[in-house]
DNA sequence: ACCTAATCGAGACGGTACGTCACGTCTTCGT
DNA sequence: ACGAAGACGTGACGTACCGTCTCGATTAGGT
C-alpha cells in the first residue's frame, strides 16, 4: 500500500518508481476480495501519488487496468513445447486458466471487461492484449495444418470458456477444465477432413 | 390453497403500464449506435415517468437492464426439433447468435455484462437468465447419452464464443459461424468414447 | 399519535373527526424537542389518515399548520378589562407571550412562518390570523385617544418582539418581559401629545 | 510571532473567485420580483461552478444565503454621530430599514428567516449578524446611561418592527416609520426614571 | 552557479449521474 | 362520495467520481 512514500523527486525527467508504485498499487487494491470498482483517487492515494501523475502516464483507468494486467502477468505468454499438439494446447490453457483466476487476475480482468464495454479505447487495447496470447495459442492448434478458420474458430471457443466463466458465470477454471477442453478442441477439427 | 390473507392489498395499484413504458424505453435508448451508458434519468424521461418508480420496481439499473434483455427476448428459447443432434444444435446457435448480435441486444449484453462485473446482484440475475439458455443447448447436446460434465463444457464453449466476441474482440456472430461452432461441438465429446 | 384509529367510516359525508385527528396529529409531531418540518406524510401517519384527506380539508401545510395553530390557541384571544390601561396591556401581553412560547406553539409559529415565506397564499393566511391579536391589543391601546397610526405602531413594536424573539433571537418570552415591554409601549406615544 | 508551520497547504488553492462569483449569483437570482425559493444547482449554474464548491465553502443553503446578505450589506452598519442620541436612533433606523428593505436584501433576509427555523446552525449563524446591528443600535441607545436590560428591550422593539414587517405582515419599511419609531423609543425609558 | 522548465504530491475545480426525499395528485379498494 | 393506503410524475437534495487545472516544492539540464 505505500503507506510511507520518500520517493526522490526526479525533478523534470519522469519519475518512473512512481509509474511502478501506481502499477503496484492497483492489483494490491484488487486483491481485496471481490473488489471491482477501484477509484483514480483511491488508487492515487494507495500509491501516494497525484491523480494528474496517473494520467500523464495513461489515457483512462481501463488503460491503467490493463498496464497493470500485463505487469502482472509479466507480459509471460506459455509457449509449451512438448512436441505432442494436444498436450501442448492442455498446458498452454492450464497455466493460462491458473493466471487469469489467481486473484487480483480475475478481478482485473473482470475491470477491464466492464471498462472495454463503455470506453473504445480501451475496447481496443484489450483486443490487442488478448491477441498476442491467441497467437500464441493458435501457433500450436495450427501446428498440424488446420484450417486457420477452423484454428480461429478452436481459439475463440478456449477463450470463450475463459472469459464466459470469469465474467458471467464466475464458474472456477481449474487445471481439469483445462485439459478437457484441450481433448475437445483438438478432437474437433478432424471431423473437417474425412 | 391460499390462505386468506388479513388484508390484501390497500393503495393504488402498481401501474404496470408504467413498468412497460420503462422495459420499452430501455432498448430504444440503446438501439442509438453504440449506445452502452444509459442514465436512470434519461431512461425516465425517454418512459415519462418518475425515476422513483424505476427504483420502486428494480434495486439497480442492472437489474433493470437484464429485466429489458429477457422482455426483449421476449423468454422465447429456440428449441429446434429436426431430430438431427448437429442440425438443431446448429438452429439453436444460429437463433442465439441472431438475436445476441442484432441490436439493441447486443448493447443490452454488454452493458448487462459491464454492470454485473460491478454488482454482484446484478451477476446473480444474470447467471439466471443464462441457465435458461443453457440448459435448453444442453438438452439438445445431451440426446444421444453424452457425459453430463462433457455437456457442460460444450455448452460454456459455445456461450462463451458468444459472450467473447460480443464483449472482448466484438468479432461478428455470423449464421456461418453458428454452424461451424455446430460442427465443431459435435466433433468434439464422441472422440472421447472410444 | 393515534395508534389505533377505529374510527367509524361516515360513507359520503365528509368525517369531521378524521379533521380533528389531523389537527391533533399536528402538534404533538412538532411537540418533539425543536422539530419544525413536519412532512405530510408524518402527519397523515400520525393522524392514521391518507394524505388526500388532508388535501381535501386544506390546500397546503402552511394552511393547515396555521389551522392547528389557532385550533391550539382555542381562538382565545385575552381582553383583559381591568380598567387599567397599562394593566390591560400587561395581561395581554403575557398571556399572548406565554401562549406563544410554549411548546408546541412556538414550533407551530415558527413552521407557519417559514411556510409563509415561500407561499403567498400562507403569508394572507398568516396576515389574517394576526390581524386579530393586532386588533385586540390595538383596542386596548388606543382607550385614551391615541393616534391611530401611533397605535399601529406600538401594536408592531409588540408582536415585533414576540415573533423577533421566537425566530430570529429565540430569545425566552417571560411574563416579566411582557410586563416591561408594556411599560415602555406606554410611555411612548404620551410624548408625542404635548 | 507566528510560529513555523511544518507544512502550510498543499494542493490547489481555494479559488476565491468562484467564491465570489458565487456570492454574487445569489442575490442576482433573488432580485427576481418575490422570488423566495433559490436551489443550489441553479446557484452553481448562475455562478458558473460545480454545486460541490458550494458546498466546499458553505455548509448549508442558509450559510450560503446569510454570507451573501453580509456581503451585499458589506458589513457597513451605519453609525451616525450627530450628537444627538434621538437624531442618531433616527438615522440608524433609516439606514437600516432601507437597507434590509430595498431588493434583493429583503428577498434575501426572508429566505435566511425561513432556513434558520429548519435549521440550527443558521439559527445561530444568524444570530450573530443580528447581534452585530443589535450592539451598534445598543450604544446609541445607551449612551445617556440607560438601564441595559431598558436598552435590550429597545433593541428588540426596533428590530422587531423590521423583522415582524419584512417576514409577517409584509408592511414597507419607510424612512418616516423610522422616525417615528424612534421618537417612540426615545420617548420610553425615560418614564423609568421619575 | 544560476536559471528555467518539467514533474511531483496534493487537492480544488466544473461537470454529470447517482439514489433519496417530499411534494401534491391520482388510483384502488373497502365502507 | 368519502375513507385509508400508497404509487405516481416532478424536481431538489447532498454525495461520489470523473478528468483537468493550479499550487508550492523539487531537481535536471542548459548557460
Amino acid at each position: 500500500m505505500e503507506s510511507k512514500p520518500v520517493r526522490a523527486h526526479t525533478g523534470r525527467k519522469r519519475n518512473d518508481a512512481a509509474k511502478q508504485a501506481i502499477l503496484r498499487a492497483v492489483p494490491s487494491l484488487l486483491a481485496a476480495a471481490d473488489r471491482i470498482d477501484v477509484t483514480m483517487s483511491e488508487i492515487a492515494a494507495a500509491a501516494c501519488v497525484g491523480k494528474q501523475t496517473i494520467y500523464r502516464w495513461w489515457p483512462s483507468r481501463g488503460a491503467l487496468l490493463l498496464d497493470a494486467m500485463s505487469e502482472w502477468a509479466s507480459g509471460a505468454v506459455p509457449e509449451p513445447r512438448t512436441g505432442n499438439r494436444r498436450d501442448d494446447v492442455a498446458a498452454f490453457l492450464r497455466a493460462t486458466f491458473a493466471a487469469a483466476s489467481t486473484p487480483p487476475a480475475d478481478a482485473l480482468l473482470r475491470a477491464i471487461l466492464a471498462d472495454a464495454q463503455r470506453d473504445r479505447q480501451v475496447a481496443d487495447q484489450l483486443a490487442e492484449f488478448v491477441a498476442v496470447r491467441r497467437n500464441a495459442l493458435a501457433a500450436i492448434l495450427a501446428r498440424d495444418g488446420a484450417n486457420p478458420d477452423d484454428v480461429e474458430l478452436l481459439v475463440d471457443q478456449a477463450f470463450g470458456v475463459l472469459w464466459y466463466r470469469l465474467s458471467v458465470t464466475r464458474a472456477p477454471l481449474s487445471g481439469k477444465l483445462a485439459d478437457r477442453l484441450a481433448d475437445s478442441l483438438c478432437a474437433a477439427p478432424a471431423s473437417g477432413n474425412p
